[in-house]
DNA sequence: CGGATTTGACCAGG
DNA sequence: CCTGGTCAAATCCG
């Protein structure tokens, strides 16, 4: 099945990408620990796609599996909960610009695992600020899922929304999944690249935070800050096959970095994988074309430590730069259109699934 | 008071 | 009709 090859295909491309990383932690600034970490993750990932490859072989002539039957496949291979399905938002049939606009926005999901506890999880202060505009219960979920959007979307007409989602099992996981790009200014990542915004706390958005419970139930914490202790993340980017419209969906190179050892190296690392994911991703968009992106991979967050990421992100040249290079012409306006394709840029890791695993 | 959250109603897609 | 997603009025919080 599509399904399955697709999943295989990111499985493998993820153990590339970890592999590339652990030839960048070659360089002496990186510590054993994150070189082990990512050696283990490395094989997780082989080893969850050959599992796959058996299961392909069983459920080879299975018409389609329901979700059920992924997801308990997938919970066999990888710890991660649930996957996402993809959805694919990829035609824009109607008319109504709203579902459209919806459809076509690049959709990704992170996980992250909190440490409960501390405070600031990636996603969940990720910089941007978001306000609630509802909740619901899902399905087959224990816990409700909130819905939120940028709080600039009126002012600015920054269009995007995120759902998080507290995981049934892990229920120091939530699922994160985030609709748009953010065009709107916001503290966050200022601008360009290289320049570290001041921009963000951590700490300001102490409200967000809530969001821990949020899932389950509300309860004001507050409590907040900083710890770095958040811990993984994990994107998947969805949809993204079918429009071009989408951005370069990406993800990253490591897609996960989870957060048992993260010590205090790899948390650097993970940091910016916030960034990324949490805020920035979404835009890197144009980065080249310098100004329109506001977002553009900053590193905001991680100035706080202080850390170099760049050299972290160096190493995935790949993802980088492609990112960078590919919409040149993108002046974008900031606002959203985007309709920006961005074919050009392939990531090899894109696809739908989950791989969540990485963690454990 | 202004802005965010809560929460049930509403709506569209499947 | 069921569900997920959004709206919006009421409510909360500072």
């Amino acid at each position: 099945m599509e399904w399955e090859q697709k999943t295989l295909i990111s499985e493998l491309t993820r153990g590339k990408e970890l592999a590339k990383q652990l030839r960048n932690q070659l360089n002496p600034s990186s510590s054993l620990e994150s070189r082990k970490f990512l050696v283990e993750k490395i094989l997780s990932s082989y080893e969850k796609a050959l599992s796959m490859l058996n299961w392909g072989a069983l459920a080879a002539d299975q018409p389609k599996p329901t979700m059920g039957m992924m997801e308990s496949l997938h919970s066999f291979a990888n710890s991660s909960p649930r996957s996402e399905v993809s959805d694919q938002d990829g035609k824009e049939e109607c008319d109504k610009n709203v579902s459209k606009k919806r459809k076509t926005q690049p959709r990704w999901t992170e996980q992250v695992k909190i440490r409960s506890g501390t405070g600031l999880e990636g996603p969940l202060d990720d910089g941007y600020s978001w306000r609630k505009y509802g909740q619901k219960d899902i399905l087959g979920a224990n816990f409700p899922r909130g819905y939120y959007r940028c709080t600039h979307r009126h002012s600015q007409g920054c269009l995007a929304t995120k759902q998080v989602q507290k995981s049934d099992e892990d229920h120091s996981v939530f699922e994160v999944t985030y609709r748009g790009r953010h065009t709107c200014n916001q503290a966050s990542p200022s601008s360009v690249v290289a320049s570290p915004s001041p921009k963000n706390n951590f700490s300001k958005q102490s409200r967000y935070h809530c969001q821990q419970q949020h899932e389950g139930k509300p309860k004001p914490s507050k409590e907040i800050v900083l710890n770095f202790g958040s811990d993984c993340l994990q994107v998947k980017t969805e949809d993204m096959g079918s429009k071009n419209d989408i951005f370069p969906s990406f993800s990253f190179p490591c897609t996960s970095f989870g957060n048992e050892n993260e010590e205090n190296n790899i948390f650097t690392e993970s940091m910016m994988e916030n960034n990324f994911l949490g805020s920035l991703s979404p835009t890197f968009i144009s980065p080249a074309t310098s100004e329109s992106n506001y977002f553009s991979m900053s590193p905001c967050h991680m100035n706080s430590f202080g850390i170099g990421y760049q050299n972290v992100q160096t190493p995935d040249s790949e993802l980088t730069t492609e990112i960078i290079s590919a919409p040149t012409s993108v002046t974008n306006s900031p606002i959203g259109d985007l309709d920006i394709s961005i074919d050009n840029v392939d990531f090899d890791t894109t696809f739908p699934f989950d791989d969540s695993e990485l963690f454990a």
